[in-house]
Formats: C-alpha cells, structure tokens, sequence
DNA sequence: AGGCATTTTTGTCAAAGTGACAAGAAGGTA
DNA sequence: TACCTTCTTGTCACTTTGACAAAAATGCCT
C-alpha cells in the first residue's frame, strides 16, 4: 500500500428495465436480443450505458425505454427497482447497474430497437424458470422486478396500470391472478375493490361482452395507495421466508 | 457530435449509510461532521467511495459500518435503500451513490472515525425538520429511510432488530411507536403480536421491573415476514398520497 | 403492614372484514 | 324458448379490529 494521494475507483454506470406487461392473461417481460459481444444472441433487459457523464439516471432510464419500445413514456410508471454492481457481473469491467421497473399496458410487439437485433414479449415464468438463457445478473433483475409487483399490487393501485384507459373488474381481477399467480374467487374480489374507496370509478358505458352478462366499465380512480390494502391469500411458507 | 468511437462515461461510486436507532424511545439517525470540503462542517450520512474498482458495493457498506462506528456489522440487518445520483448532487463531479439502511439496538455515542471530524445520534425528527444542516442530498436520504423502516415494519420483525436479544412486549411497542410516530394501545399491541405465530417467543426469566408490574421477556421469533402484517392506522390522507 | 400508584396481563363486546357459497340478472346461442 | 355463460348482488359463519374494563404483580410511602 502506498501513500500516494488515494483517487477514488471509477465505475461504468448503465440502466436496465424490466417491463412488465399483460398478454394473454399471463405476466411478460420485455427482453431484447443481444446484437454484440459479451453474451451475443442471448436474451437481456432493454438497458445500456449513460449518454454522458452528466446525463440523469432517471432520464437515461426514459431515454432507452423510448429507444428500445414504442411506449408512450409519459404515462408509464417509471420506479427504482435497485442497483446492481457484484464485481465480474459485466466482463467488461466494473460495471454498475441502475435497474427500474417499468409496467405497461398489453400492447402489440414492440419494434426492434438500434442496439437490439430482436425485441419481444417473453412470458415472465417462462424467463423465471431457468429455461431461457439471460445475460449478465438480468434473470435476479426479472425476478426482483415481479417480486416488487407483487408486492406493489397490494399496496398501490398499480393494477390498473396494466389495463387500458377502461376496464372491467374482471379484467382487473385478472391482473391480480396473473402477476400473483394465483386464482381469487370473482365474488369476493368485486366486493373488495368496489368498497375500496377512490380504486376505480364508474366509466358510463357498460357493455364488452362476448358472451355472459356484459361487464360495467370503469377506469383507475384518485387514489394511488390503497388502504385496507389488496390481500395476497398466504404467500408465507410455515418459516416465513424472506 | 463526433463519430469517434463512442465510450461509456464513468461515474465515481460511493455508499451511503442511514443508521437508525432507538434513543430514549425517539428515533435517532447516525450522523457525521464533515471535516473536509465540500460542505466542510456540515453534518453527513457516514460513508465514502470504494475503496478499489473491485470491491462489492455491499462489501462497501459493511466496511463504512465497521470503519465509522463500533457496531456489530455481523448481527445487524443491511438492506439496500436506492441509488441517489442526480448530476451536480456534488460538486466533485459525477458521484453516484448507493444508499444503505441498517438498524441498530441502542448503544452508547459512537467513537469518531478516521474520516469524521465528530460522530453522534442525532434525532430523527430534528433533521427531517430542516433545522439541521445536511450535506449533499442527505435529507431525502434519510426521509426514504426512515419511510423503509416504517413499511418494513409493518411486514417484517424489523422491530425486533431494535431491541436487544431480550426485550419486553411494551419496549417492542416503543419501537412501532417511535417509528410510526403514533401511540398504540397497549392491551391490542400486546395481544396482535402474541397471536402472530413466531414474532417473538418467551425468553426464560421474566423480571425487568422498576415500578408497576414485572415485564416477561421475549427474544426474536424465526418468522422474518408477518403475516398478516402488522397495521399502521390510517397512515393515508383523504387522496392518498405517494 | 397497609394502602396507593404504576405497569403488565387477561378479558369483553360491538363493529368491520374475510372466505365460502347461493342465487338472481343480462346478455348470447342452439 | 331453453340453455349457457358471465356479471352482480346477497347471505352466513368466522376472524380480526378498536375501544374499554378489570384483575394481577410489583415498588413506594406513610
């Protein structure tokens, strides 16, 4: 160790994000195609490094959702999911990731950004479960990205986030089976979110039926943090695992 | 705009710490005085940038911890707060930091470290004010820590961590209460967390009187996450906020 | 020693919320 | 018209919550 005036390591600091979305009644994530080197043609989160040095984090997060997706930004909630930075994530270098989390209504296929050879919806279970090959650390990012969901499902009014400007309860109902993984008896579930004050409102018109009685429609309410929050039937194992 | 082969900016890193403690029954926060510039003499969350390009951020956060208090790094929970790096956050340049939330027992003043100038508790309440003088964006480091604490223990045994390995049922109460800022009563605290299953279980010899009835003592259960969670009372106002 | 203040612990009771389920309402279709 | 499907409105037993009373177990004061 020398006593040299000590300068501080410099780090590579990029985004990725996960978006999540509804297609089929079943949970997707966006993943592109890597065009180079490392991990060429494997599957990663759309993402990449700052343009600049002084260009904000959360901005760049922006940037490349609209580079990489034709979302519209604007609407999107854009939340801070956590940082990853393990050393020899990134054969690069000392790489930095800031990860955000993205969720979006269902929408058509996406086209294939600048850096992306191939961009598209891939099922979240699918990417979860192991058989897909993921570059760098992004199959953690994906599963903390559908954890946080979960977890915000309950508390926020983020579900609505997911379905288009109108829905029905049933359509939000769905939201809830699908990201939660499991099924909610349809009786219950109207009495809960329509006694949960400011969480949907009637939207005038009244029918989207194929068949059955057609279904009321409503659109998200005032309130973005519900109170008596959103009941996940019991996601703890007997030991309560973290 | 040049076509010089483009290369990534760097950033510098840095880890943040937001301590949190138990001081007669308020909620303290870990603080140091500067003692060079920027923002020489103001107080600071401890902290400090990597030490080489290839340490583990959370390796980062542990060796601050150890290096700026005398705590037991080993026993105490470190969870990942976010990444705050707004551009001009410091006048130095582009540092970008990762913010850390540990909970300590309550424990003596700490002794200064090598890089600060003074080291001490400081309530939480009194910095979240305005009336003290923080460096960087430090504040708002501290109001998201001190709003994690308040959602974590809501779910996990967090509270637990602020306790010693005994503690009694109405100092777990001046935990929640301390934290939530709210009074709770005392018959319904004690009978949520006795019939919540592996919160905390009876610790032998049950004496810690100084006036009115002995306490028994209880330690830490094995559950980390409650279900169902313990419940802070209407913590929304009337158009929920966040 | 006896009474009193204090704190912990055990109950009680009405109100609200939850889980399971039946049945009516409002369409399509054979 | 009969039937099938889905949405919507109820019902009921059970659990949880919030507010409060009262008993239990000390120390302190006179």
């Amino acid at each position: 160790m020398t006593d040299d005036p000590w300068v501080p390591p410099v780090v590579l600091l990029a985004v990725d994000l996960v978006i999540l979305t509804l297609r089929d009644s079943r949970l997707h994530v966006l993943l592109v195609r890597r065009g180079v080197d490392p991990y060429k043609d494997a599957f990663a989160l759309p993402g990449g490094f700052l343009n600049h040095a002084g260009e904000d984090i959360t901005a760049a997060a922006h940037r490349e959702l609209s580079e990489e997706t034709d979302l519209d930004v604007e609407t999107l909630s854009l939340e801070q999911l956590g940082v990853y930075g393990d050393p020899g994530r990134d054969p690069r270098g000392r790489v930095v990731s800031v990860a955000y989390l993205a969720i979006a209504p269902s929408l058509p296929e996406p086209t294939a950004g600048t850096d992306a050879a191939d961009a598209g919806w891939q099922p979240a279970d699918h990417v979860l479960s192991g058989d897909l090959q993921l570059a760098f650390d992004h199959r953690r990012i994906i599963a903390d990205g559908v954890e946080r969901a979960r977890v915000k499902l309950e508390h926020s009014a983020l579900a609505t986030a997911f379905c288009g400007p109108t829905f029905t309860i049933t359509e939000l109902q769905n939201v809830y089976e699908a990201v939660w993984g499991i099924r909610l008896d349809p009786r219950n579930f109207y009495r809960k979110v329509q006694k949960t004050e400011g969480f949907i409102v009637p939207a005038g018109t009244a029918r989207k039926a194929v068949t059955g009685r057609p279904a009321r429609l409503y659109r998200a309410g005032p309130r973005t943090v519900l109170y008596p929050p959103m009941i996940r039937p019991a996601p703890v194992s007997i030991e309560g695992g973290e």
